[in-house]
DNA sequence: AATCCAACGATTTTT
DNA sequence: TCGTTGGATT
């Protein structure tokens, strides 16, 4: 930082410029040659993005054309475009701003011949292209028990992801996968893509790969459009996004990446943290920027979280720093059970609105989703309000893309994935033996299955009762095609969905998710209005069209760490820092190191994303699927740094003596820990011990002095649950051993904290 | 074709 | 434990 000159003040200095730091201006300024911005969380990251993009257009050195800037969400690509053109006072029309996927399919749409496509070719979805290889799988005689197709689309995509086509495959490459067909499967998957004028989302990026590689003209006049590129979240990016980047870049090399290492979290889905660390090598002589202070959270978290992520190997480094104060240290709380630490964080949230800190400040970030359900519960029960960020996205829904189907279907009658998700929806009497016949009728013609079924209409081959019902539906196509020229899309997706029975079928549906639904259907014809017509919206639609995110009014937000990356709250609370949970044992089989530093960033993620506050849980007995098990405190307690912790220890596991008398709260978890290990072998499998009034469980360390039950919880004749035995009335009560007649296990002896009041247990 | 039960198995997620 | 899924049954 140092050896920058000092910069003549011959002209003034741009506003936009002004309120920068040092090394985000610099970030903002190093316009030529390759840049790597290293951007820690809370950095100021969007705004050196935006700005470096203003820059180069206000300063004329590029034309919005000529600027590639690429984002992985359409989320960041929007907040970009919002923020450009808030900063420019212009719309940003002309950009080539958007994500990776929905770049390269503009670049693969202007040049789809090249690899064998039409320009209007459909991008398929997660779930066509696991229907189409099921047929595949079929068609080869694959057992789809052994080896689900979903298994089979994971391979296939981590090879898309790494840039690998089917000829750079060996058979063995793929091991005894699909009984060591996977690499033929691959290539036939591919072939049947083309035929049906298809991409998957790997595609898009493969086919951009093939293109420039084959026809050096076509990648050359990329390179010379686009004179800038700028990507975000580098960490990000898999093989294949690095080589487009890098056939992109190469001849003028003014490549801007911004990211930054230590948040590197969907290693899993091929993101290469190996892109990131290379990048010097890669582009010699790039000017690398640190931005290192940190304008969102308190110094004590800032402190946890640096410790925490000190752990890893293999990373650039920085440092983060503030000019704020140190603030509240980061809370580490030790709780008996999931629902004991589902209730103090109730407890703790609205000790939080007392003190003026309103819900929707609020979030609560688990490693899986599944962990969110106890909060849920909670929260039902304590009124407060929540909502859950995830889960099924707008246009994943069944309604929408059955809907979808039939527009694509109006729209090109060959695509038989929408023929056949829409066949028989709503139900047209075509099952599997029609099915069959229609399949077999276009394979023999080797037409589509909709030109094949108006085919059969015309004959005596269909049963009369079926053959009607498929020539109404051929008519019916018929005339919305027709109707396109004539009537306006949103009318026309109107039409087509109440004359063909779909909206009917939901409106005679009586579940309770059949109003949501039609309300669905309503938002899917209204979006269409942004388009200029159904074609046009359908080119979009799989690649950008998001969930309809309600406004985050004053609830608290419940979501995964990863769904958590980006984001901000004033109060963080972090549960299940569990070993087994978080770091997730899974990940430490299939991983390893990599795998548990990866967890580590997650955890460093997740701190990082409080302003104000941070509390992790842990707790000591956890349910996972059923059965409860004793857990351990996960390892990233012990390793942030204490001074950086307010242990609270006054309720629950920890005598408020020992935590404060003990050396050090480290070695006090390790002695939980081993305790916890012996704990668990004699625990695996049974009922959680609840904690009652004053028993000691396992050692002193693990009294309980707090949280007495109201009133004595098991009298004589009181009805119980046991985990075991069941239901039964309690017989004999001796301080904490009773004696308790099952209903069907008969009279058993058993300690009090593994059954649970009757009431309780449903 | 619809419905019912047993078996299974269960991260993280975008496009 | 619980939701999904696929086979079997009607």
């Amino acid at each position: 930082m140092t050896d920058q000159p000092t910069r003549p003040l011959a002209t003034a200095t741009p506003p936009y410029l002004a309120g920068l730091n040092p090394p985000q201006r610099q970030a903002v300024e190093t316009l030529d040659g390759p840049v790597l911005v290293l951007s820690g969380a809370g950095t100021g990251k969007t705004r050196v993005l935006t700005t470096r993009l203003a820059h180069l257009l206000l300063t004329r050195r590029a034309s919005p054309w000529q600027i590639l800037a690429v984002t992985f969400t359409n989320k960041a690509a929007r907040e970009m475009r919002e923020r450009v053109s808030a900063l420019l006072g212009t719309a940003t029309e002309g950009w080539w701003m958007g994500t990776f996927h929905s770049l390269a399919a503009r670049i693969l749409r202007e040049n789809a011949d090249l690899v064998g496509l039409k320009s209007n070719f459909t991008i398929l979805d997660t779930d066509d292209q696991i229907r189409l290889l099921k047929q595949l799988l079929a068609a080869d005689g694959i057992d789809d028990k052994k080896w689900p197709a979903r298994v089979i689309a994971g391979v296939i995509d981590r090879w898309k992801d790494r840039g690998l086509t089917p000829d750079k495959l060996k058979p063995e490459d793929a091991g005894d996968v699909a009984g060591g067909r996977m690499v033929a499967l691959y290539r036939a998957y591919r072939e049947r893509l083309i035929a049906l004028n298809a991409c998957d989302f790997g595609d898009l990026l493969l086919h951009n790969l093939t293109i420039f590689l084959t026809d050096d003209e076509v990648l050359k006049g990329y390179q010379r459009r686009f004179r800038y590129i700028l990507v975000d979240e580098y960490q990000d990016t898999n093989v294949a996004q690095y080589q487009w980047l890098r056939l992109l870049a190469q001849a003028h090399r003014n490549l801007c990446c911004v990211g930054d290492d230590d948040q590197s979290i969907y290693g899993w889905r091929g993101a290469e943290v190996g892109n990131i660390l290379r990048f010097e090598a890669d582009f010699p002589g790039a000017a690398v920027v640190r931005l290192e202070q940190n304008y969102r959270s308190s110094g004590h978290i800032l402190g946890a979280a640096a410790g925490l992520i000190a752990q890893n190997r293999g990373r650039l480094g920085k440092t983060l720093w503030t000019a704020a104060d140190g603030g509240e240290k980061v809370r580490v709380r030790a709780l008996w059970d999931g629902e004991e630490e589902a209730r103090w964080v109730g407890e703790e949230i609205e000790a939080l609105q007392r003190r003026g800190i309103g819900a929707g400040q609020v979030a609560i970030l688990v490693r899986a989703g599944f962990q969110t359900r106890e909060f849920e519960e909670r929260f039902i029960t304590l009124g407060l309000p929540y909502r859950v960020v995830g889960g099924p996205r707008f246009y994943e829904r069944q309604e929408i893309r059955d809907a979808l189907a039939y527009f694509r279907l109006v729209v090109s009658p060959a695509d038989d994935l929408a023929f056949e998700r829409i066949i028989n929806v709503p139900r047209r009497g075509v099952g599997t033996a029609a099915m069959q016949q229609l399949h077999t009728t276009a394979r023999t013609l080797g037409v589509p299955l909709a030109e094949a079924t108006a085919l059969l209409c015309g004959t005596d081959e269909l049963k009369p009762k079926l053959r009607q019902t498929l020539r109404q539906l051929m008519t019916d196509l018929a005339r919305w095609r027709d109707r396109m020229a004539t009537l306006h899309h949103t009318d026309l997706a109107r039409v087509i969905l109440d004359e063909s029975g779909y909206t009917a079928m939901w409106q005679a549906d009586r579940s309770p998710e059949a109003p949501g639904r039609l309300e669905n259907l309503k938002e899917l014809v209204a979006a269409l209005a942004d388009f200029e017509n159904l074609q046009g919206f359908l080119e979009h639609v799989a690649l950008v069209m998001d969930a309809n995110e309600q406004a985050p009014g004053d609830q608290v937000t419940l979501m995964t760490l990863h769904g958590a990356k980006g984001l901000e709250f004033d109060v963080v609370f972090l549960p299940g820092w569990e070993e087994g949970i978080f770091p997730s044992q899974r990940t430490l089989d299939e991983s390893g190191i990599a795998g548990l530093e990866e967890e580590r960033r997650l955890a460093y993620v997740g701190l990082t994303r409080a302003r104000r506050l941070a509390l992790v849980s842990h707790a000591a007995n956890r349910r996972v699927y059923g059965t409860f098990q004793s857990t351990l405190p996960s390892r990233f307690v012990d390793e942030m740094p204490k001074a950086h912790l307010e242990i609270v220890a006054d309720a629950g596991l920890f005598g408020g003596a020992h935590a404060s008398t003990a050396p050090g709260f480290g070695g006090l978890y390790r002695a939980f820990n081993e305790m916890g290990a012996a704990h668990a072998r004699t625990q695996q499998g049974r009922a959680a011990p609840r904690p009652a009034e004053g028993r000691i469980i396992e050692g002193r360390a693990f009294e309980v002095v707090q949280r007495p039950r109201p009133s004595a919880p098991f009298a004589r004749g009181a009805r119980v649950f046991h985990q075991k035995f069941g239901y039964g009335t309690v017989a004999v009560v001796e301080d904490d051993k009773l004696e308790i007649d099952f209903d069907v296990a008969g009279r058993k002896k058993v300690i009090d904290s593994f059954v649970k009041p009757a009431a309780e247990a449903r």
